[in-house]
RNA sequence: GGGCGAUUAGCUCAGUUGGUCAGAGUGCGUGGCUUACAUCCACGAGGUCACAGGUUCGAGCCCUGUAUCGCCCA
């Protein structure tokens, strides 16, 4: 286990007692600009050294207010010499400590950043952060002393860290109509909130007037304090524009606006790792967020930023970063830090931090994004691995190559570049089943995306996408229309053509958040309406097929059970076999789908054989029993009549068990009155298709023995 | 001393209104260059969801406690 020391420097300050010049008391502070805001020395009561001090005073220097020296169980004796300095206003431990011995709050601070009234004869200078030009002053005369020629001058500040924050910020408490208040009466309901699931404890709403706070953890969130806020959030987005870093630059395309949009962009100042992770990672999401009803622009109500656990509360909001500030809504999203495969956090000291630029280089800038998106969650950290990224590179290379097949086979001079032609067109077409089924899983994800995104589940929504892109759409969909697409039929290629075209291009339209630049290119190359897939809308659900999504469905594990045996009875794969599948009910929609099953079970097609019903017992053959179909694989020399037999028993009997618990919960007191209905259905349904199954395999069973 | 987070397949982690949730990626095993992709395809093995109680018809999911790890605070 690697251990790392808490880079802080930390200042001893002598503070005289109010009734003895001679006599002092030494704290031990690492933030020795906030003394103008101390109300109180504190020691631990079980500490013996200072026990006689305690109820005495001691001066603040400077300022000369007198502070009571109070014992309290929060001071680890350990620590520095075992008395520090209470400053309730600024920290949030101080705050508490301050609500327990009613201490004064003394705010020392403007929102900007400047000194205010209560810093005493310290208010004209300007209260800086370590990181250097733009903190945020806001030029309203505070910090200036008036034009009699007093220049701000720096008071110093010593960060944990050095202090090359984006936008430095510091807690301290906010008692205006601005930001929550010191004491805030409302945060015993906000913590029922979060523990109520009405708020999730990473992501709270602002409002302009009574901006519910948003931290990263409940403790922030209790009664006592909700008025350590993030001073950054009251600049106005257009000070950042220009400065910094940008992002790399999209192909401009015709008509794109691209320098006007990427003022929204994040932009960075700091040349640190951590924070340009970050914004690559997010660079996308604006997108979708934004509000493309006003203006041209992107409005971005939301701000983004990370814990540093070892800056800590008082400190996170320095990581924040801006997003953009939106004129009076906002929302703060708080995600993980970034860790290395090790699980440590990337320290310059430590060497461990990996260079974004050089990742980009290699996997490239997509991969990066979608890696660290999907694969973090709200509020906690990610590690970022080789592994990771090698998957999100093979993603979007599987998509590209997925773009590839579709321009390459399809034929696209058919498809209508409007969605709402596409749309026309897909309504009044001859669907294939397949196509059905692809149309409503892509309704299925846009509706799960949708929901995601605006719940903030980000990484969970690109993962969907990853999942639906590459196991249903790649692994089934286009595989399934290769047939019509490399076939005669001109009418079944181009209907292949418009739903594969469709689909890809709406599919596109949702990653692009996740991936924009390879989104961007292949979009450019699919059907598609207006000048830049980041300008362009969030696709919309349309309906459901939920027949076609079971006819399919069972198309599919028609195919998966034929490749299980093949593989199990160790067939070469490159031979063609022999089938005929018993359907039933479905005989029809089968048949429609023979070209699928043969291609995909790799079944000749002149030896399947798809039928109603069958008199007689099948010959010597392996079964497969999916659903209420059977299909037979007469495997020549391969059919082992007592290994079939032991493999249909050993289903027979998981199937029974499964009745068995069907049966169990349905017949237990209180399921089916209290379960809501649907759940007491689909578990009925369930039963039967099971006890269905045992059928069918008993009989084969029989017809074997 | 106080607070926060974590504990789910070998590894990294999803699982947010408690009812196909026991999953993904990667790794591993077997077999494949099938005209988009070997950065690939097919198939497979792997988990008492840290432990102990409790609530409920039903709990990775809620409550209580314990253990272990990590982090933060003056």
């Amino acid at each position: 286990m690697v251990h790392e020391d808490v880079a802080a420097k930390i200042y001893y300050v002598r503070y005289p007692m109010a009734d003895d010049e001679q006599e002092f008391i030494t704290v031990a502070t690492t933030r020795p600009e906030t003394m103008l805001g101390d109300t109180a020395i504190a020691v631990n009561p079980g500490d013996e050294r200072y026990k006689y001090l305690v109820g005495r005073h001691a001066v603040l220097p400077l300022v000369g207010r007198e502070l009571p020296i109070i014992a309290d169980d929060a001071v680890e004796p350990g620590f520095g010499t075992g008395a520090v300095k209470v400053t309730p206003a600024h920290d949030p431990v101080d705050f508490e400590i301050g609500l327990r011995h009613n201490l004064a709050a003394i705010n020392i601070l403007h929102s900007d950043g400047t000194m205010n009234d209560n810093a005493g004869k310290f208010r004209p200078s300007a209260y800086h952060g370590g990181a250097g030009e733009g903190t945020g002053r806001t030029g309203d005369g505070r910090q200036s002393g008036e034009g009699r020629g007093l220049q701000p001058r720096r008071w110093p500040l010593h960060p944990l860290r050095g202090g090359h924050g984006a936008a430095d910020l510091h807690s301290m408490v906010r008692e205006d109509e601005t930001l929550g208040r010191a004491v805030d009466s409302s945060g015993a309901r906000r913590q029922d909130q979060v523990r109520s699931g009405a708020v999730h404890p990473h992501l709270f709403e602002l409002d302009g007037k009574h901006p519910r706070l948003v931290h990263f953890a409940p403790a922030l969130v209790g009664p006592s304090y909700s008025g350590v806020v993030l001073r950054g959030l009251w600049r106005d987005h257009r000070e950042r524009r220009g400065e910094g870093r940008t992002m790399p630059a999209l192909p401009q395309r015709q008509g794109l606006a691209g320098p006007r949009c990427f003022g929204h962009v994040v932009q960075l100042r700091a040349v640190d790792a951590f924070y340009a992770w970050l914004a690559r990672r997010h660079r996308g999401l604006e997108v979708l967020l934004s509000d493309h009803s006003h203006g041209d622009c992107i409005r971005y109500p939301l701000l983004l930023g990370g814990p540093d656990d070892n800056a800590g509360h008082r400190q996170y909001g320095r990581n924040t970063v801006r997003v953009g500030v939106p004129p009076r809504l906002g929302r703060v999203y708080l995600h993980g830090l970034v860790r290395d495969p090790l699980g440590q956090k990337m320290s310059k000291t430590k060497g461990n931090v990996v260079n974004p630029l050089a990742v980009m280089d290699e996997y490239g800038t997509d991969a990066l994004r979608f890696a660290m998106v999907t694969g973090s969650t709200p509020g906690n950290d990610m590690r970022i691995s080789t592994e990771k990224l090698q998957g999100s590179r093979n993603f979007a290379n599987k998509i590209w190559n997925a773009t590839r097949f579709i321009v390459g086979s399809a034929d696209l001079g058919s498809v209508p570049d409007l969605e709402e032609g596409r749309r026309r067109s897909i309504e009044s077409a001859h669907l294939d089943m397949a196509d059905r089924w692809i149309l409503s899983r892509q309704n299925d994800l846009i509706t799960g995306v949708t929901r995601l995104m605006q719940d903030f589940q980000i990484g969970e929504a690109g993962r969907l996408i990853h999942e639906f892109l590459w196991s249903e759409l790649a692994d089934w969909y286009l595989e399934a229309i290769k047939g019509r697409l490399y076939g005669e039929d001109k009418q079944a290629k181009e209907t292949a053509s418009l739903v594969v075209a469709t689909v890809m291009e709406r599919t596109m339209r949702l990653l692009h958040p996740f991936m924009p630049f390879i989104t961007e290119e292949l979009w450019q190359n699919l059907p598609h309406e207006g000048d830049s897939i980041m300008v362009s809308s969030w696709p919309e659900a349309w309906a459901t097929d939920e027949e076609a999504e079971s006819e399919f469905g069972l198309v599919m594990d028609v195919v998966r059970a034929v490749r299980n045996a093949r593989a199990e009875a160790g067939v070469e794969p490159a031979r063609w076999i022999e089938a005929e599948i018993v359907a039933g009910e479905h005989t029809g929609m089968l048949r429609g789908q023979a070209d699928i099953i043969s291609r995909l079970g790799r079944i000749a097609a002149d030896h399947l054989r798809i039928v109603e019903s069958r008199e007689a017992p099948y010959p010597k053959a392996i079964s497969l029993v999916v659903g209420d179909v059977i299909a037979y694989l007469p495997l020549a020399g391969l059919v082992d009549v007592a290994a079939e037999l032991s493999r249909l028993s050993r289903e027979l009997e998981e199937t029974r068990n499964a009745i068995a618990r069907s049966e169990e919960l349905l017949a237990r007191p209180g399921f089916v009155d209290r379960a809501p209905a649907n759940v007491v259905d689909k578990e009925k349904q369930k039963l039967e298709t099971n006890r269905e199954k045992a059928r069918r395999l008993e009989e084969r069973i029989d017809s074997l023995s």
